[in-house]
DNA sequence: GGCACCGGGCTCTGCCATAGGT
DNA sequence: ACCTATGGCAGAGCCCGGTGCC
């Protein structure tokens, strides 16, 4: 008993900071009920918080995923679990959300109300509703919950803040990558400095607003390990050939979504493109502009990227019109068959009239075909 | 009006490993 | 011994429209 009460004295102490203002009879009989047996030495090494189990039943969380996941969390004395269901139900959240954040994120129910009051005020520094909240938790429950400092995550908006990134900015970064506010305070400093280093390295002459574009241009990249980040550029430096100015200036544009590639994943895609591309009589000049030109023909997986070529030539179009113009490689396999069947239908002619067509918005390319359907009919 | 160029919007979690704390 | 906090990983594109030049 004493060291459950000393247990519970702690936790005041660490996670709360100051005790709980709301502590429920309930919560402290739950704390005291909950005391294993000591004739039982099966109960005393992990025991299950009996009540805690019947609470996360009534809010209709899946304790079985929460064993699986988490199972520590049900052993513990004392949780916050009714409190976090009303506090996010007084935010929006439905039951049936709720449930699926404890399921999914069984921890969120050792924060304390002081915290879970404070975490979202710290958010709503950058988000402009509770909704928009709500409905980042229901995607990433764990990017708000994992961890229990909230002085990092304060240090964190304001630190990226001073980066000069825009409000816009930092609200689409916490929307697409709210992992990035959770992050150690370091761990993003790391990565910044990573990045004005790559600039340097790469004979650019303004760090900070590379890093800044950077960031404001790949949200993921904050989440990235920088060994990640490091192996990719090393690759592109040394497998397409790029020399530095060629790389800044790609990282610098639509390039910058490569790095978040797993390195094997981009090897693998820079191998077979090579690979494909010689074949059909290309040389490594033209590998090289395509990558240029197109770095997100390296997104695409190999065997989908072969399967465009090879749909491209069946309809008629060759090599060199892709590599005049690779953006047509943007487009999806369903859209692009579409289309090429349909100018097949008016007996388009790419030889003449080039491939621009097929790199049109949907309604540019309506228009486009309605034209041309009339001038047929004439 | 037609075209090329360009950049932006949407979107991305859930799990595992491990250091460190108690 | 156990739990928490945190770092890291795999996963794998498509589409739209503004702008400016002709």
């Amino acid at each position: 008993m004493a060291s459950r009460l000393k247990a519970f004295i702690s936790l005041h102490r660490s996670t709360l900071q100051q005790p709980f203002k709301c502590i429920t009879v309930q919560s402290l009989l739950r704390f005291y009920s909950v005391t294993p047996s000591k004739n039982d030495p099966k109960a005393s090494k992990n025991p299950e918080n009996e009540s805690l189990l019947e609470n996360l039943d009534l809010l209709g969380v899946d304790v079985k995923m929460v064993r699986r996941r988490q199972p520590g969390v049900l052993c513990r004395g004392f949780t916050n679990e009714q409190g976090l269901a009303q506090f996010l139900q007084s935010k929006g959240a439905s039951r049936q959300t709720v449930a699926s954040i404890i399921s999914r994120y069984p921890r969120a129910i050792t924060r304390s109300p002081d915290h879970l009051k404070q975490r979202w005020q710290l958010w709503k520094n950058i988000l402009q509703t509770d909704t928009e909240i709500v409905g980042i938790l229901e995607r990433s429950p764990e990017s708000f919950f994992r961890s229990s400092n909230n002085g990092n995550l304060e240090k964190n908006i304001a630190y990226l803040s001073s980066l000069g990134l825009s409000n816009k900015d930092l609200n689409r970064l916490i929307g697409t990558a709210p992992r990035t506010f959770s992050n150690s305070l370091e761990l993003n400093k790391q990565m910044v400095q990573f990045l004005e280093d790559v600039c340097v390295e790469l004979g650019g002459t303004d760090p900070k607003e590379f890093a800044k574009m950077i960031i404001s241009r790949n949200h993921y990249i904050l989440i990235r390990s920088t060994k990640r980040v490091r192996a990719n550029i090393d690759y592109m430096r040394t497998t397409p050939k790029l020399s530095d100015a060629e790389l800044l200036a790609l990282l610098q544009g639509p390039g910058v979504k490569i790095l978040d590639l797993s390195n094997e994943y981009l090897k693998n895609n820079i191998t077979c493109l090579q690979g494909r591309l010689l074949a059909l009589g290309c040389c490594q000049e033209d590998v090289k502009n395509l990558i240029i030109g197109y770095p997100m023909a390296l997104y695409i997986r190999a065997t989908t990227l072969s399967t465009k070529l090879d749909c491209f030539i069946k309809g008629g179009i060759t090599m060199k019109q892709i590599l005049e113009k690779p953006k047509v490689l943007d487009y999806g396999m369903e859209n692009l068959t579409a289309r090429l069947e349909e100018l097949c239908g008016v007996s388009y002619d790419f030889k003449t009239n080039g491939i621009g067509i097929l790199d049109l918005s949907r309604k540019r390319f309506v228009a486009k075909m309605g034209k041309l359907v009339n001038s047929t009919d004439e």
